[in-house]
DNA sequence: CCTTTATTTAACATTTCATTTAATTAACAT
DNA sequence: ATGTTAATTAAATGAAATGTTAAATAAAGG
């Protein structure tokens, strides 16, 4: 699974969608602070946690018994970079249908 | 589901990330010129289609018997500025996070 | 009309995913 | 050592997604 799929399919859940927003909005947090916001199991969160991890969208730390979760920008960033991408590519793509229209017409 | 949500899940597919890779690089196809590169039968490209016309991801046109399809950049935009908007609030952050510490350790 | 071509819908089997409860691991405090 | 708290892993279950073949729909052409 290449790596811009593993982020889209981590963030194709609502659940994991609050997790990584309430990260970024509030900061590093422990597992068990995102539990009750989301209103489903820790085991749940835990698995959750697991499929962003792996997808780089989130960092974890340990702290005693805790685990510290923080949002991590480059994930985000390869997000950005691809749609980017695409989205040059296709503006540049319209552009040159108009000038190819443009000598039809002409 | 929200709509950013209906994006993320669209594209967490990798059939349908190249469906959409294909139609913003060679432009409008019809459905049949989809399905040999995917390697799967016509139905199934077709349920694919109709998650990412469902998505926003692309627009559908008739040509006789034949259904053409295009990218939509519009639901690229929405992808890129979900990702931006907090990409800048998290960096943001980082400099509130930064200058705090600068203060504590003065 | 009847046939052909392009696509979608229906029905069904299979797989994958999310969640829960129960059990396990790890750190810490008494 | 023992018990407590925090978190993860295991096992089981139900729901959703994906693919296939077969049937339905729709436009075009003889």
């Amino acid at each position: 699974m290449t790596p811009i799929l593993k982020s889209f399919a981590a963030l194709s859940d609502e659940t994991r969608l609050m997790i990584v927003d309430q990260l970024i909005t509030e900061g590093e947090l422990p597992a068990g602070d995102l539990a009750p916001g989301a209103g489903i199991s820790a085991p749940a969160i835990s698995r959750h946690l697991k499929v962003l991890r792996e997808a780089g969208l989130v960092t974890q730390r340990a702290d005693g018994t805790r685990r510290l979760y923080s949002a991590r920008p480059e994930g985000l960033r390869m997000i950005a970079e691809w749609t980017q991408s695409r989205r040059t590519f296709w503006e540049g793509s319209l552009k040159r249908l108009e000038a190819a229209l443009m000598e039809d017409g002409a």
